[in-house]
DNA sequence: AGCACGCCGACT
DNA sequence: GTCGGCGTGCTC
């Protein structure tokens, strides 16, 4: 008799799913978690479909389902997220599946830990192991035996010795609560009159449990977090799931003291730096229903949650959601389509909307709710534009004497300023004087940057990098190289010249040796240790400076003109983020943006405090140019260990192109990064009509165009982020 | 994605 | 003579 066939999706780089014969004593279902052999290994996979009348060519080649793991079914809403998103990004459904799965080798029934107690008499012998073991047990209480040997100093022969002489006895140890449970009561909060009609319009919409998106928009210190954890303590009543989406979770240790406070409890945490046993055990917390609230970074959207009520995504502009490897797919977006197809509500936060959103909240698809001022009545800084044509620095130098002023004012008032310079090492470039050699990565398209602090020369692309030279090796002449442009290091420098009585302190992700070592200088920031501020994008997000005063923005154009469609966009986001660090607390907070274009639409925007001009010309422009959000774009990139094939693949692949009257393709042209580790890269753009299926056609020109071979590499991104 | 197979260069 | 580099193809 003919045995029932099932079709699994396997967690590899594959489209199609695999059929598997079932085991006469099995009951598999479409979501059931199986284990099965594929080629050599075994996988673990999951049941995608009934399969009733297999296909007659594999006729004797199906293998069996080996095993049906015991965890909970992915229900068909995650099944049909899993289909959309690799539809959508044209990756292998494989591969999004794998994201789901992402639970480590630790899965089944958490193991048992064994304990000990004291129950008996002392032994016949005495030694002085077992002296200090039954020291250490000595109040009578159930102690981890792997703990108490430790703590004892012993190895677990010792206790093993005394289980057999009846002075101790092992005992099963209770298990460990996975996730306790949030209390929506713990700590209500004490909200402003304006936070209070923004939660509870949060609440209300909450509430329904259907699809919706609101934009929570509110200016940064608005408490845009106090009202959302009223929508998300909504949730929680009712007995649902709540995932918060973080940017960048590995920053936001404030952020789970602050849910511990309104909750009473930290809620659990998703990201890629878990240890398997924790990751393990929150995968089978959330599959069970018992994480009531996951906060995590964007693969925290592809978990198994039983019962998911809400989708929280903070700080929705920020780029650290477009996952750039392995499969692309922006977070925000693709939590949308998840609340869409689980029917539950979204909300977005931010102080500063992508355009997408804040056309979308224009439109009238997402609900806005709107928090307009700062919480306590503190006012938003005073931003003021320095023109750099009238009024730079000295050459060689990169604070202007009017900013020089201010910061020395600031000090002196024991206020803290903070100087924001989005580049890392001393200086980005390093020449020859005598010849004009410059020092460029061996292997990329790059500059190498001056790091004094490691005295090394190294590339931001990849990971190549050399000690800093004496002597130029073209042309060989002796200490001829210069540095040439700012970087926070260099900065520092100037800083310490020009205010010799202040103290400083370089924050920079390449200098900060672990996620301690950065709570601790942000407590001594904190604490007024420090008197000026030089950092990076890292000071940007998430952390408070109580003193905080003055913000110097020491090149605001940094990242304007590259041609990059979303520069201004993101560079409104970034230094309104940054000034918004200023006056936090006492609510008099300044900033300065040096600048070579204080007429651009960014700066007029930021130094009048309009943020609606801002988006009106930014959304006029993206109008005008068929931009996202009003024309779609994808990218694909050709990449090969020599040019010549990059750029004859990329030909042919743009001739292939089917043709289509609302489909635009641009290129191939040379990457703006031609080289990165040694492969060549070449660009295809797409622009579409808003309205048209990108990815179909996508789909359909890959398949007819030519095959990747060799080293040759194609990489596809729908609604690419970044065009580095 | 992993893994095996297979074909070419530089070593014990 | 073998070891090992990676390009190619397959996995129900």
């Amino acid at each position: 008799m003919a045995r029932r066939v099932v079709d699994v999706l396997v967690p590899v780089a594959l489209n199609q799913t695999y059929s598997y014969r079932v085991p006469d004593d099995a009951d598999l279902k479409p979501g059931d978690v199986v284990c099965v052999p594929l080629g050599p290994r075994e996988v673990t996979a999951v049941v995608w479909a009934e399969n009733d009348k297999p296909d007659p060519r594999l006729h004797n080649r199906l293998k069996d389902v080996s095993e049906k793991l015991d965890v909970p079914p992915l229900k068909a809403e995650l099944r049909s997220f899993v289909d959309w998103v690799a539809n959508y990004t044209l990756s292998a459904r494989g591969m999004v599946l794998r994201m789901a799965l992402r639970m480590g080798e630790h899965l089944g029934p958490e193991r048992v830990r064994m304990g000990v107690r004291l129950i008996g008499d002392q032994p016949q012998r005495m030694t002085p192991a077992r002296r200090r073991l039954i020291d250490a047990l000595s109040d009578g209480l159930l102690h981890g035996k792997s703990d108490v040997a430790k703590e004892a100093g012993i190895s677990a022969s010792v206790i093993d010795g005394l289980v057999d002489e009846g002075t101790l006895s092992t005992e099963p140890m209770p298990r460990e609560i996975a996730a306790p449970a949030p209390d929506p009561s713990f700590a209500a909060p004490d909200l402003s009159a304006d936070q209070k009609i923004a939660a509870d319009a949060m609440t209300t919409t909450a509430a329904k449990g259907e699809f919706h998106v609101a934009l929570l928009d509110g200016v940064t210190g608005s408490g845009k977090t106090e009202v959302y954890f009223e929508a998300v303590a909504e949730i929680v009543r009712r007995g649902k799931q709540v995932l918060i989406l973080m940017p960048e979770i590995a920053l936001t240790g404030q952020f789970l003291d602050r849910f511990a406070a309104r909750f009473g409890v930290k809620p659990i945490e998703w990201h890629s730096e878990l240890t398997p046993r924790t990751r393990a055990r929150n995968w089978t917390a959330v599959s069970e229903g018992i994480a009531q609230v996951v906060v995590g970074a964007r693969s925290a959207l592809f978990l198994p949650y039983s019962n998911l009520g809400l989708i929280v995504v903070d700080e929705e502009h920020d780029q650290a959601y477009k996952q750039e490897d392995g499969a692309h797919y922006h977070a925000r977006d693709m939590a949308v389509v998840r609340g869409s197809i689980a029917r539950i509500p979204v909300v977005l936060c931010s102080a500063t909307p992508s355009v997408e959103s804040e056309v979308n909240a224009r439109k009238g698809r997402y609900q806005r709710v709107v928090l307009p001022s700062r919480f306590g009545g503190q006012h938003m800084p005073q931003i003021e534009a320095i023109d750099l044509r009238h009024e730079g620095p000295p050459k060689g130098k990169f604070i202007s004497p009017r900013l020089a002023d201010e910061i020395r004012t600031a000090v002196e008032r024991k206020e803290q300023a903070l100087l924001f310079l989005n580049r890392r090492g001393y200086a980005p470039l390093t020449l020859c004087r005598a010849c004009g050699h410059r020092f460029s990565c061996t292997i990329c398209d790059a500059w190498l940057v001056d790091h004094r602090f490691r005295k090394r020369l190294v590339c931001n692309h990849c990971s190549f990098s050399m000690p800093r030279p004496h002597a130029c090796p073209q042309c060989a002449a002796e200490d001829s190289l210069v540095a040439i442009g700012p970087g926070v290091e260099r900065l520092q420098e100037e800083a310490a010249a020009l205010f010799p009585n202040a103290r400083t302190m370089v924050l920079s992700s390449d200098l900060i040796a672990s996620i301690e070592a950065m709570r601790s200088e942000l407590n001594e920031i904190a604490e007024g240790r420090v008197d000026i501020i030089i950092g990076t994008q890292l000071v940007a997000k998430g952390h408070n400076f109580p003193r905080l005063n003055l913000v110097g923005v020491v090149d605001a154009d940094l990242g304007l003109g590259n041609g990059d469609p979303r520069a201004a966009e993101r560079t409104f986001q970034l230094l309104n983020q940054v000034i918004g660090r200023a006056g936090r607390e006492k609510g008099f907070g300044v900033g300065y943006l040096q600048t070579h274009q204080p007429e651009h639409p960014v700066m007029k925007a930021l130094v009048a405090a309009d943020r609606e001009a801002f988006y009106a010309s930014e959304i006029e422009a993206r109008e005008r140019a068929m931009y996202p959000p009003f024309g779609r774009l994808a990218s694909l990139v050709i990449s090969a260990g020599d040019r010549p094939s990059a750029e004859g693949f990329a030909r042919k692949l743009a001739s292939a192109a089917p043709f289509d009257e609302r489909v635009q393709v641009l290129g191939p042209a040379e990457a703006p990064l031609a080289v990165i580790k040694g492969r060549y890269r070449f660009r295809i753009l797409v622009k579409s009509a808003r309205n048209f299926d990108l990815s179909e056609y996508l789909r359909d020109w890959i398949a007819a165009g030519p095959k990747t071979k060799g080293n040759i590499r194609l990489e596809i991104d729908v609604d690419p982020q970044s065009f580095l």
